[in-house]
DNA sequence: CATGAATGAGTGTTCATTCAT
DNA sequence: AATGAATGAACACTCATTCAT
């Protein structure tokens, strides 16, 4: 990522103080909440402020621009992800193939946005902005863990291209689950149950 | 949809000479590239009137407003998609298991937006604008010819549940095909077999 | 007047057909509706055209431009208010000073536009557009015959300036019958009688 | 006055530092000045901005939109007619009924919008938005007093209706004194003299 | 550091008017 | 004559950003 396209979206300075990381988490939340409500349309950088209940010359302390604001989302989303994915890989590999896949699946619902409009604002934002593309990022806090993970499955499913599965899977899982999560009423134990189901037959496939 | 709400996005009137319509076509034609190059925030209605080569006067004679533009962009895109479908589905079964998928997934990446941005940007309107699901439009106007084929399978898919598989296939098609097409360089070969390999392991999930 | 300014808002054509009167006329009165239900603001031509049911071409066969429609709206109440006022002054003087003065408030009743929008609007274009001040026409048509009137009253009113109670009298008798008549409901027994009073007590104070 | 229909044109700030006032004020003077001159076809929110001599965003920041301001300009008008009022009823009744009559005149006059543009698009607006009529703040504000000086009136004009004085009364002094005040070239005394003879006339033929 | 008034480029939309058909 | 699609200047209003306090 070149520097100069970075300083268009980094923070302005690290927030050192407690109080500072209280304002800087006021106001992705606001933001959050915002385009979960109105849309991108709704998100400006005055309503975040009114509604983070700091004034509009704070925020301009903490983020240089409003795309800074929307780049620090996708992180703070990202990074949540990720998160709940090790907290999953770090237990040592037990019980069957569909119980790891369940969990698999479970951390990636835990943290899934269930609102739709930020869920998707996320997606076009993240097309737009010199941000690191999700996919890169799971790839490289989280990608070692998970291609190991599926390298051990190549003893049974000879099939199976791990690399090719990284890219595959983790957007066949948000798919699905979106696509139940977002009925309405949603339903979460079917958007489960169905996600399992997609990921063991793309791997049994490979058999 | 409420009538009041649809008067929001509906079209102002009915192009009725060839002239009338080439605009139609037009003004959606450079909305579609704007989105695709620019995002949304590069979506505004002078830029749409002057890619278009129109006035904006004119755009006004048959879009009420924005809205109205963006509205019927994603009736184009679910019309394609539609028709692309309903094509496939015209011609007698035959073949096995795969080559049918294969001909369904084939559909539905010929008039996919191969653009990530105006894709995610369709998405996004598509949940704040009072549409019609990009779901249910599919369900009413491919629905019953969809559900028949999956119907058919019960015979040797003794566990496939018809309606569920119609709500979770498409999503994850598009998902996938997303996945493999927006990496750079796009690569479509492994787009079709990866969905195709999703798809069949999903259905065989279910024996 | 001067020529240049005249032609700003006088009708383009005389029409000379009765076809062509019947357009002239559905269109000031499609322009006097849009007037009195939502103001200056909702006259516009092509919501006056529609309204006439002519295309706004045809409108603008027949008027220069949109002042000149205001202009020809005006003059038509002009001319009715004075009509209706020559009407009372042709029958020869009989009764008393008050049966005189109640047949005049009634005249000016008659063709008052009760509402409250058109009237006020009319007021303001008038300062506005370079047409002839209503006192002025009503001088120029009826006044030698109102001014003989007053005139008459000098007998038995030795203090009464004729010249300037042709200029106080209407506005008043106007304003009065206005304030009545468009009280919620209007009282339009009481606007006659307040209206006598208050010509006949100026009247009386000119003794 | 319903809530939602006020909020349309009610301020969107108060103003609380001395020099938010003077933006505010600086405003209302600029719209005056525009009607008064070219009448409300002249009055759009960038020239009044431009004007007042500030920027198009810090109008908006004191005035939620284009009627609100007109709304402003109607109460602030009628804020100084009821001011002028009042002062004149605040001292004790002295000197002969003509004395009092030419004082309440001279009231009227003072913050009488000496232009007819102004004044009519002032009458034009408060038809059309939902703003206290004239007559209605007038009643609220000075009325008692009035009545109270009316009523006083009664021993002597026993067939004085007080209350129909208060509605009949203040639009027959604005009526005739615009008619002379609106002379080319303005007639300010006729304009009172007259207005007092109609006053008297009216309360004497009550005798 | 915090505030919020001020700025003005930019955007959505209207509507008077023209002119090809 | 009549039509109504097309035009584009004009206007209402927003919002990212700055800076004096």
């Amino acid at each position: 990522m070149p520097a100069a396209t970075a300083a268009l979206v980094s923070p302005r300075k690290q927030p050192r103080q407690r109080r500072a990381e209280a304002t800087v988490e006021a106001i992705l939340e606001a933001a959050a909440q915002l385009v979960a409500r109105r849309g991108l349309a709704g998100f400006n950088t005055n309503a975040v402020a009114e509604r983070a209940g700091v004034s509009i010359g704070s925020l301009y302390q903490y983020f240089p621009n409003k795309d800074a604001i929307m780049a620090a989302l996708i992180a703070r989303q990202h990074d949540r992800q990720v998160q709940g994915l090790l907290e999953v890989l770090a237990v040592p590999p037990q019980g069957t193939l569909e119980d790891r896949v369940r969990a698999l699946v479970l951390a990636a619902m835990r943290h899934h946005h269930d609102d739709a409009l930020l869920a998707s604002a996320i997606d076009h934002e993240e097309a737009r902005l010199p941000v690191r593309d999700v996919a890169d990022r799971i790839m490289d806090e989280a990608g070692p863990q998970l291609l190991a993970l599926l390298e051990g499955l190549q003893a049974e499913l000879p099939g199976l291209d791990p690399r090719a599965a990284l890219l595959t899977l983790p957007p066949m899982i948000r798919a699905v689950v979106d696509a139940w999560a977002n009925q309405i009423p949603p339903d979460l134990d079917r958007a489960q149950s169905e996600a399992v189901r997609a990921v063991l037959g793309y791997l049994n496939g490979c058999a």
